[in-house]
DNA sequence: CGAGTCAAGTTTTACGTATAACGTCTCCCG
DNA sequence: CGGGAGACGTTATACGTAAAACTTGACTCG
């Protein structure tokens, strides 16, 4: 496994320079101020620069009992906003020092099976998101610190939670679609177990279904564009008045949503309004574009890393919802008369 | 910074189970056939789980000399091909007892400053993909065996590479829109240092460049699908004959030409046709769904990480480039007679 | 029966680092 | 002039694991 020379370690730097080990460990680490002359220092940062000298962390991380990283668990990365999750989390890390490792899930969103035998990294602790129960106390078992993204603060066994204010991005849109004068309106739900998903059928069927004179039909579909097409398609083909707005539970079903209306010789929003929910770079890629809930994915990453550091020092998290708004677009409008 | 009582280590689990610390490590290393008796093994095993014992990586690794964990550094990830990329290393990876860990450059495509003060795990290799040169050399600095993917094999100083075969997929898209009846080509370029943009260019050049009756400009513009449309906006708007189809460096830029075609009041195919580079899910969000280069980004990642396996165990990685593939839909069509 | 073999462990060591604990030497002040 | 106080280091140790080297006892076989 050797490729050619071994690495230099602190001790030959440590000869190279003609000081002990100590002195190396002390200077490199930033500890030498009335310890070490400055001159002394330098020769020893030279000679570290000469024979360019990497502490082994692993010796490090062994010596000082943690390794200032941790991991962040997501669903499969297929789209742009956990890449936000990620560069919030990552920057808020490194302004403490930390350094974010990256698991995604490789079965797509839903339980991961063990997140520990994949990414060997030493890790301090750990941010989630959308897991199932199951790997959630695989998770637990291993006793790190914790802290659940959009996850049922009652069901996480005692883990912080941060969430996004979903119930409130739901309440928006049902508003906007009352407001425009929908009445039927199809919810075009992600097959997927996920606290987060049943959030919003649940905000759904208290603000729409409990409206008298309202209809409120729900569906679910995986979430890929073709898989919602389909379940759309069944749905606005069946017979009975058809639907005059779909909900979608991310902005991906709404693509498909939108392939569903125009196989059917329907035009957005002509004819039938959509919405969706994340506000990716989708959502204005398509035409017309997409009446959607932002969800400052950043912002979100960055406050799950502060949890954590909290949770790391003994601290009480940050409280409250991450807030969200409604971005209306191209893509609703007021239903045409029937 | 320790969180209630502190881990259990071997010795704890040894001392449960009444052997010394090295019968544990026999055990739970596998390594006691014919060493340790059957029930002995079995206690040690009944005592770890019973303790919930985890080894302390630190630990080994450091005692093993390495980590079977590589880094994979990948553009931000604003896009499912990367991800995809990180699922076929991983696949690889685990077959073989290595981990992955994922370093998303923090500024997007183009140089990342230093992958290991960031991503702080121990590391065998580098998976690097999209990389300027200096940053490279950094990486090279660290003397870890390294994997280039999408990068001249001239100028990476030695490093093995893996690249897909864009050449040919350009060669593909010329040919297609040669053969349709195209004559008055546009490049929408991406406005990014990337060997694997420039080979884009320079095929196209060749192919479409040097063929007598036609035209080909180029334009660059960042990744993006506001920065595409604008620029694309801006070339088809200049006065002069009309381009008949452009050609985009990726899906992405082609969301953009598709908005930019849609602004002038143009249509596609009819007016003017599109091709893409990829194969995002986006190609078939949009509408038309787009004519593009299917890119095997599993393959892709699958491809790297059995290359480094091969420069870690002192093999030859195996040669030659990943094939791509044209795959025609709607957004192209012959030209409408002038 | 004596040497060799084998099973079933144990003792010991090393990996590279950070830091506590321990010298020196010089200077300065009462 | 005696000794306390820096300045400038060094020596020694521990972190948890893997594995080489060693021990012990029982059994085999010529």
């Amino acid at each position: 496994m050797a490729h050619g020379s071994t690495r230099p370690t602190s001790r030959d730097v440590a000869h190279a320079a003609g000081v002990s080990q100590a002195a190396v460990s002390l200077v490199l680490g930033d500890k030498w101020r009335g310890r070490v002359s400055e001159t002394t220092a330098e020769r020893v940062r030279e000679a570290a620069r000469q024979l360019g000298y990497r502490p082994n962390l692993a010796a490090r991380n062994l010596r000082l009992g943690h390794t200032r990283t941790v991991l962040l668990v997501v669903p499969a990365l297929t789209t742009e906003f956990f890449a936000g999750v990620y560069t919030g989390a990552a920057r808020i890390a490194a302004q403490n020092g930390f350094g974010v490792v990256l698991y995604p899930s490789p079965e797509g969103i839903g339980p991961a099976r063990d997140p520990f035998a994949s990414a060997q990294a030493a890790l301090d602790g750990v941010i989630a998101s959308s897991m199932a129960a199951d790997a959630l106390t695989a998770i637990r078992g291993d006793q790190l610190p914790l802290v659940m993204l959009d996850s049922d603060p009652q069901g996480s066994l005692g883990a912080a939670t941060v969430n996004l204010d979903i119930t409130d991005g739901v309440r928006q849109v049902a508003e906007h679609l009352l407001t425009l004068g929908h009445r039927r309106i199809l919810h075009l739900a992600a097959d997927v177990p996920s606290w987060t998903f049943d959030v919003r059928a649940r905000e759904l069927a208290a603000r729409i279904g409990e409206v008298p004179g309202t209809s409120l039909l729900t569906i679910r579909a995986p979430i890929s564009i073709e898989g919602a097409r389909t379940a759309a398609e069944t749905a606005l083909s069946a017979k009975g008045p058809r639907p005059t707005a779909i909900i979608c539970d991310d902005d991906k079903l709404a693509a498909g949503a939108y392939k569903a209306v125009r196989r059917l010789g329907l035009r957005i929003p002509d004819d039938i309004s959509v919405t969706g929910l994340d506000d990716l770079a989708l959502a204005t890629a398509i035409d017309p574009e997409l009446t959607t809930v932002r969800l400052d994915a950043e912002l979100f990453g960055e406050r799950g890393m502060q949890a954590l550091l909290a949770v790391l020092e003994g601290r009480e998290p940050e409280a409250g919802d991450i807030p969200v708004q409604l971005v209306v677009r191209g893509s609703t409008a007021p239903p045409s008369a029937p």
